[in-house]
DNA sequence: AATGAATGAGTGTTCATTCAT
DNA sequence: TATGAATGAACACTCATTCAT
């Protein structure tokens, strides 16, 4: 596929091209993160990734194409460790509350690098922005099935799924978004403990609560 | 005082200087929004502005100055128009419906300003930044307004006011920040009707939801 | 017309803009001469006329477009000097001698600037190619007009023009080519001289003959 | 000694020096020609050859090098070539078409590399751009040879070999520099038979005249 | 007050050359 | 002998900023 996923290196050992690649895009995410995509040099990456400038042209086309797979590696990380978080848990309830705190959780470790994905998917070209897009439907999608197992199961009433999920996601991303203001007040697991009030228990049927009520004892009881 | 807001300018006649400052920042909203900070040049925003590269410089200490303005403007903006929007309006939900409404209004009208703000705030000098999010904030306190009434009059149970007023903001931004999904599915009207169904009405007291009904049926009659 | 040609400037004024230019491509032809077009960086260029760097991309796009102009320029004093230096003259055979010694003063004059010519030309853009090949066309008919008039007046026998004039072109080109060669056994003049008994004097007839007689007889007066 | 012809190599095998350095020699030849000096790059080369960056420099010094010995190589196929093609060939008028014929095949075969030698040698450092200017001398000496042994053999009038030689030479040159538009009008043996029409015929005596006309019967048989 | 030509430090990118394996 | 990953100086080009007019 003409992907613009598959970025082409001058280099042929595979498994040298992941680790340097990997080398690359961490530098490069602490400093765009830090600096911004235009405030930081590709001289800047090449010192912080200890190494020369000219081996990063070996790996990436351009500047564009580091930024590109940064961001790529942002949008990855958080389609990946959603599904991790939810292995072995099975009642659609706690999935839904399980699944939203992963996420916060992934954006309080991708602080920085999700402040980048708003500041930076627009310095892309249009074809790889879209690809990146697309990404983060993916990771909402994961989201919106956990909350219609919620709905089809009687748990929580009939409501507008797509719009509460994108709720659910501006939620998560106002912790690096807004986290000067929150930080401040919340630690991150009451964070999003008051998330859950506000945007799942609202909606919960007479059964969703009594199911919520009995999630909440076992937790405690587990700790 | 220091305070960043206040930028000198080479010009005495304080009416010239508001004239062109208007005409230059006009000018550099437009070019930002469409193009990011970095990716427009000071002669773009002269040329677009129909004056010399020369004259921008008598206005403004640098590039900085010209993108703090801007987002300035952006910030009062929304902090200007929700008021307007509330003026003669009595009832406190009504109060807090029509300021979201505004809200999204606003955003809508300055979509790709919305997302500059997203994108170059944190470019800015630090202190400049501050103050920026100063204006946030105060925009923010216009809608904790509304939403303390609705909860001091009864129309509202407590809840974590602070919190859903973030909520409201992160759902009229997105508008803009999400606005290519969005704008697929909904009208801007429709938009801000679901959002109230989520993010208002599941807090209602009984009373509040006499109240909202009454209020719907009043709206319908003035069509 | 889309004519590669046509060169924008960033400035405004023409006058400027032609002194500038000028000013510019002097350098430029005497650097590019000297050491070649790759061998020659812009920053010298700038250095040599005396400008900063900046300047010089005020008045070309880029430094193929300065290549470009330097050949022009070239290709266009071929194609000027040589119809100044017929004026006046009416006598077909003595037309196509003094237009061979005018070419071949041009390229003496500019023999740097012709050897760039063949280094140089498959450097640039394959549009620009063209034009630049189109520019010594017109130059070669010149010369095939003189030859024609010859042929056509009974002083030449009939023969292949057109080859006889790229032989032309070529015996002139070579006191710039083979120069280190040439310079050292021939003054310019007597080359000239030397150059007209090899490619016109054998195609003589007998009316060319006793013209040609003549015609130095006048001139051996003259000096 | 010291000439710029004996380029060291880090390689002892004196079999294995030959070869390698052909077959570095052939793809640079190919490349050179086809995007010039400098736009052919060392690992280009190396790809075209078949083997690694590093390799080309056990071979030789630098890129420098290579041009050079690419260059020493299309020269030395023009005076190579053109001995062979007159074995066995005894009349001077004929051995004088013969290398005039044989000259012109060989830069139609070389013709991209012919074009390469007025592009490049200035690019060569100066010594060895000497050591190339010999080459062409000699090459010319072998056509200087068939052109005086006709003139001392009474088959064409005492005239200026030393020049017309040159004009031998830029007669074949010029099927590869003007190629674009010789071509066009001209199949390769054409263009050599009006060659000689032109530089040859016009300086034949009676005895020259009537030798050309039987090598032509004898040849026209021969078909 | 206004112009816009001029500056030059700074950027992304290339590529001849080296050297550990 | 052979490899090709690694280097970094050097280049074309940009653009915020200045300043003579």
């Amino acid at each position: 596929m003409g992907s613009p996923a598959i970025v082409e290196s001058a280099v042929t050992d595979p498994k040298l091209v992941g680790e340097r690649r990997q080398q690359i895009i961490r530098a490069a995410t602490k400093l765009f993160s830090e600096q911004g995509y235009y405030g930081t040099t590709i001289q800047h990456v090449a010192r912080e990734a200890g190494i020369s400038v000219g081996l990063i042209y070996q790996y990436f086309r351009d500047k564009d194409d580091v930024l590109f797979l940064t961001l790529k590696l942002v949008l990855e990380t958080y389609e990946k460790e959603i599904p991790v978080a939810l292995e072995g848990v099975e009642h659609p309830l706690e999935r839904l509350c399980v699944a939203l705190g992963a996420y916060c959780r992934v954006v309080d470790r991708l602080r920085d690098a999700t402040v980048l994905t708003y500041r930076s998917t627009k310095s892309l070209r249009a074809d790889r922005r879209t690809f990146i897009k697309e990404g983060e439907e993916r990771t909402n999608r994961l989201l919106e099935a956990c909350l219609r197992a919620c709905i089809s199961g009687g748990l929580m009433r009939p409501l507008n799924d797509y719009l509460l999920v994108y709720q659910y996601v501006l939620f998560s991303h106002a912790w690096a978004l807004k986290g000067w203001a929150l930080r401040d007040r919340y630690a991150l697991d009451d964070y999003v403990e008051e998330g859950i009030k506000l945007l799942v228990e609202p909606f919960l049927t007479e059964k969703g609560r009594a199911a919520i009520a009995r999630i909440r004892r076992r937790r405690r009881r587990a700790e």
